[in-house]
RNA sequence: GCGCCCGUAGCUCAGCUGGAUAGAGCGAACGCCUCCGAAGCGUUAGGUCGUGAGUUCGAAUCUCGCCGGGCGCACCA
């Protein structure tokens, strides 16, 4: 509501400048337009800078510009009054009671259809279970899926598995030639092995993944010689595809994968496709790409120094040699195989539409509300149609960036430049733990890492804190909580409450923090449930559903006492573009008693928390605008923090349900019922759920 | 060596397209349950915004240098 309002002020101050100065909004520096928050709730909930900004044009003093400017914007339906304050800020005061009203009657407009667009998350390597850093990866990625679905884009979610890399070769390695396990060995063992328990085959595989690793550095110099060779030559067996070992590989990738969908599922997040680098390989992606990069010019083939017989391309910026450009980067190499950066080249130019090949497909998964697919070299003929989308969002951690602006650079040469603009490496930091959680989990930590304000977890030692086990020492967490406060509970409302609990304090706390930070992981923080977390904000909306179940009204019948006979509350009042002049037009709204009345309590001092409360709660959608152009997710948890917090400040302050003033006690009631399902809402942009009870 | 990111309260972080007294959580001290659940609320203490210069009427925010920390820079993926 408050983003709707914005824009409709936006609309007016133009066509008053227009008026007033004759002004071309199309000629003016778009900061005249802007819409600003004031400092303090007190100033008004809008501040423009306009009058600052012309001053210097029209040769006025800001104060005159902003007097002039002022009166002409007065009245406007929604906009109590226009005030100049400081050396030229014009500051909007609303209309107390109308913006009560429009909220309780909870008029959201209409999202246009927005573009289609791919977001990349999770794409974890295939040969062991899942971790913490991966936790954060997908929950960024899926809570972003979140926001730009609110926001009416169409998304398809892609988890993209590098099932032929180097360490699904190593894993192989591992069950070959240490464990000397057949295929039929590896299928018992599959089968064996129950979903989420320590048995589960993602947790061998961790641990083989370890013992791999720390094999290849062991023995003489020879047999590290012979060992890096053996890995090579795995790596190339399930690269070339159709032979024992690749089969073998495909039979871990795939149980591997299908733990990491059980995974994920326990926190809500889902996948429409998931591509497979065996694919990208075998149906030639790369062969087509590489024409359009030679035709293009972008790579070309080095005939001297030390990438001699390469095909390289250029990277920004590099500096030339002698006409020699040894920084460039490495596409093809001399024996003629295609690097990583290669694949990634093409798989792109395929999310893009312009690759002129597909993947075949067939179902993986059937979730509830939808399938997943999973590419195949011969699919099915009917299946959804993924890539050719106008936008991309690749959920891949910081460390990546240079391999994905190389990317971006190779589609910006081959002239799309469309395309490399909408491409977003949404980058985030890695997840590590303090080094007090890493001795709590029994690991030692060398003198010189205690120090250290976090340590990077590694899959490679098999360092780190496994997704699944996390999840339940946290749900384990929750559950003494919520079994001190409920003896009287059946176990099912006992586990469905730990694990509502759980997985929003997990949710929350992968979100708050902004991408480029580094979460310092520890136990304590993780499951603190006071605080800026989740259980927090769960907390204070269990409170406000505690009110309606103690009142014997509905959060709906409470708002429909507030917005009753509310004609401008109308939902069709906003539906329309904001841009439009007539929606800019000054009008004049009918007097009422009990308006009155209302715009008295809330303008009071007494009602300040209440005002500030209402304000906040008409936010979402501007915060959800700010998260989406800045792909950050951060703010709207922020967000719902804070409406948390102050509407735990209005619940101890006001007794609702001994208030003998009626008119107030309607107020109360919506107020409470309006933060009620702000919480739900932003919460459930957030991915965590809104527990009955705790 | 080159590139990117970071340095804000004891700790963990917001704020950074320049603008109205620098914010939050945790931790610390104190206070609040005959009143919708105290997993809560309130009050207080705590900051030369790494440092030096520059641009500006105005800099935590922009530019440059320096110091400190992290990460990239393979014919690995």
């Amino acid at each position: 509501m408050y983003l709707e309002l914005q824009q409709r002020l936006t609309a007016r101050l133009k066509t008053v400048l227009v008026d007033l100065y004759k002004l071309q909004p199309s000629d003016v520096d778009p900061a005249v337009f802007a819409v600003e928050q004031p400092p303090e709730l007190a100033f008004g909930e809008y501040a423009l800078p306009a009058a600052l900004k012309l001053a210097r044009a029209l040769r006025k003093s800001p104060k005159m510009i902003a007097e002039e400017i002022a009166a002409a914007l007065t009245p406007m339906e929604g906009f109590a009054s226009f005030e100049v304050a400081g050396a030229g800020y014009i500051n909007a005061k609303l209309d107390r009671a109308h913006l009560a009203k429009l909220l309780a009657a909870g008029a959201e407009r209409e999202q246009p259809k927005r573009d289609r667009v791919l977001v990349e998350h999770t794409s974890i390597n295939p040969n062991k279970a899942a971790h913490i850093g991966h936790l954060r990866n997908a929950i960024l990625g899926d809570t972003f899926v979140l926001l730009l679905r609110a926001a009416g884009h169409s998304v398809a979610v892609q988890n993209y598995i590098d099932n032929t890399g180097v360490q699904v070769a190593d894993v192989v390695v591992g069950f070959e030639h240490l464990e000397k396990k057949s295929k039929a060995d590896v299928q018992a063992l599959i089968a064996g092995s129950g979903g989420g328990s320590r048995k589960s085959f993602d947790y061998l595989c961790w641990d083989i993944y370890a013992r791999v690793s720390q094999w290849y550095s062991e023995g003489t110099l020879e047999e590290q010689a012979a060992k890096k060779q053996l890995r090579l030559d795995t790596l190339h067996l399930l690269e070339h595809g159709g032979n024992a070992t690749s089969e073998l590989a495909e039979l871990i990738s795939t149980a591997v994968l299908r733990r990491h969908l059980e995974t994920m599922a326990r926190l809500g997040i889902e996948y429409d496709f998931l591509p497979r680098e065996s694919e990208i390989l075998h149906l030639k992606f790369w062969e087509s790409a590489f024409e359009k990069l030679k035709a293009t010019g972008v790579l070309y083939l080095e005939t001297e120094g030390k990438n001699k017989n390469c095909w390289v391309m250029r990277r920004m910026g590099a500096e030339m040699n002698e006409g020699l450009d040894e920084d460039a980067k490495v596409i093809v190499r001399s024996n003629g195989t295609v690097t990583y950066v290669g694949k990634d080249i093409a798989y792109h130019m395929w999310k893009f539409g312009l690759l002129g090949r597909d993947f075949g497909y067939k179902i993986f998964h059937t979730y509830p509300t939808h399938t997943c697919w999973i590419s195949c070299e011969h699919g099915e003929k009917e299946h959804p149609h993924f890539g050719g989308v106008e936008a991309i969002y690749n959920v891949i951690d910081s460390r990546q960036s240079d391999p994905q602006s190389n990317v971006i650079q190779a589609l910006r040469g081959m002239g799309h430049t469309a395309e490399a603009d909408r491409y977003t490496h949404f980058s985030y930091e890695m997840v590590a733990l303090t080094p007090r959680y890493a001795e709590e989990l029994g690991y030692t930590v060398s003198d010189e890492d205690k120090k250290k304000a976090y340590i990077e977890v590694s899959g490679r030692k098999g360092f780190g804190v496994k997704a699944d086990d996390l999840m339940d020492l946290m749900i384990a967490a929750a559950r003494g909580e919520t079994l001190k406060r409920h003896t009287d509970w059946s176990e099912a409302e006992v586990d469905k409450t730990s694990e509502q609990i759980a997985y929003g304090a997990l949710r929350y706390f992968m979100l708050r923090f902004t991408r480029n930070s580094v979460i310092a992981f520890d136990q304590k923080d993780a499951l603190a449930i006071e605080g800026e977390t989740g259980p927090y904000v769960q907390y204070a909306l269990v409170r406000a559903k505690n009110i309606f179940r103690k009142a014997g009204v509905t959060p709906e019948e409470a708002l429909a006492g507030l917005a009753e006979n509310a004609e401008l509350a109308k939902p069709t009042v906003l539906a329309e573009s904001a841009e439009k002049a007539e929606l800019a037009k000054p009008t004049v709204l009918a007097e009422s008693a009990e308006k009155a009345e209302l715009a008295k309590t809330l303008g009071g001092d007494e009602g300040a928390d209440i005002w500030a409360l209402l304000v906040r709660a008409s936010k979402r959608s501007f915060v959800l605008e700010q998260s989406l152009v800045s792909s950050e997710p951060a703010y709207l948890a922020k967000h719902a923090f804070q409406m948390a917090q102050e509407f735990s400040n209005f619940y101890h302050k006001h007794h609702i349900l001994n208030e003998e003033n009626e008119t107030r006690k309607k107020l109360l009631l919506a107020t409470a019922a309006i933060a009620l399902r702000e919480l739900v809402k932003t919460l459930e942009l957030l991915g965590i759920e809104a527990p009955e009870m705790m």
